[in-house]
DNA sequence: TAGATTGTTAATCGATTAACAATC
DNA sequence: TAGATTGTTAATCGATTAACAATC
């Protein structure tokens, strides 16, 4: 099989797609053209055909694209159909509020251990996932087929604990660390920095004040 | 004053240099050049050159960039040196684990007051801050000037809520709503859709596996 | 002064948009 | 068949990289 390079763009774009896709879906909609699909997205048109056609020829001329076919084939795209299990290692504030969002489990994501340092967390469950001592962590990957660890910890032992995980086997990071993780190429990272999120809106006021300032 | 188009690409990486001069400070680096910045940040010293110099000559030939100076510069850029009055509106799991981190104090942002469409949770108070009655979040937004409004309820009712925000005069929101929120141009949205992050990671393991995939 | 490194212009690369022939 | 809309090639636009004169 050919294997095309996919631009940074394009894949951020995907589960947005999926997910208008998936609106329409719900709202019986049949087919949708690439222009209306525009509209909707704040797209243009051209740039939804390139997109798609980076995976495939997924529509029809003169009818335009089955939104349910379109939807599926995304998902494949995005590897939705497949299961990954999951742990969760961080059990604070941001760690629990994951782990109690349920959501994840209809997109594939099985929840299967939470960890922490903290020996007062010992017994405690969320959703009937106990949470364990980071000590009994990389056995745990090993014993229980664990291709996703959720870092909610603070950015100090980071590293170290991302370090571990590599160590133990893990297939891919979901980061909400406040670092840039280095792991092997074979690791895939993806990092949410909430606070680089909070700082760009701060940019967007400041911005938007210096231009209306009255003078 | 001179307004410069500054590109999405160039805002997205502002708060990042923020970070890894935050970080060269408490290292106690005094001065870097483009060149080591750019071999830390995994960029090319060119673009850092570019970037920084869409607001200005921050550095000095032959000698480099002050630490101090320019993390402070950029600091302002992002509009940091300002505070901002926030609320947290919908006290879920995600909602009380924002209000618990008060981290986002330092960088000026100031939790003034958490809301929820639940009654059960009144009474409940996050360091210090009372959980109120949606019904009373509009006159709370003008009396408190209030900036920000952190939007961390269901998708459902995330449209209506970001129309009483609007009707409200809130200047900003940052949702957390798996949807995309069409508010008039005079209010900033910044989005973190969490879950089209988790495809990402998802599309990632399928490439990743259809690579390695022994056949 | 000589060496280092910026600020900035020019060259390249990549992504987006436009156009249109193919085709349902 | 005529109309609609895709898939795809070509044109444009913007962002990144390279190069180098200016200068500390």
């Amino acid at each position: 099989m050919e294997t095309r390079k996919i631009s940074q763009a394009v894949i951020r774009r995907l589960p947005r797609y999926y997910r208008y896709l998936g609106e329409l879906l719900e709202d019986g909609v049949e087919r949708i053209s690439s222009n209306d699909l525009s509209k909707r997205m704040k797209l243009t048109a051209s740039q939804i055909r390139q997109d798609l056609n980076n995976f495939g020829g997924f529509g029809q001329q003169g009818y335009g694209y089955n939104v349910k076919y379109l939807h599926t084939e995304i998902g494949k795209i995005l590897g939705l159909e497949n299961k990954h299990n999951f742990i969760i290692v961080g059990a604070g504030n941001l760690g629990q509020a994951l782990a109690n969002y349920s959501h994840f489990e209809n997109q594939g994501f099985i929840l299967k251990g939470i960890f922490d340092v903290n020996p007062t967390l010992r017994g405690m469950s969320i959703r009937d996932v106990p949470v364990r001592m980071m000590s009994e962590m990389k056995d745990f990957i090993k014993e229980n087929n664990i291709e996703i660890a959720v870092l909610t910890i603070p950015k100090e032992c980071a590293i170290d604990v991302a370090k571990d995980l590599v160590d133990a086997g893990i297939q891919a990071i979901w980061n909400f660390a406040h670092v840039d993780l280095n792991v092997p190429d074979n690791v895939i990272v993806e990092s949410v920095h909430l606070s680089e999120s909070l700082m760009r809106l701060s940019y967007n006021i400041s911005r938007y004040n210096e231009d209306h300032a009255d003078k």
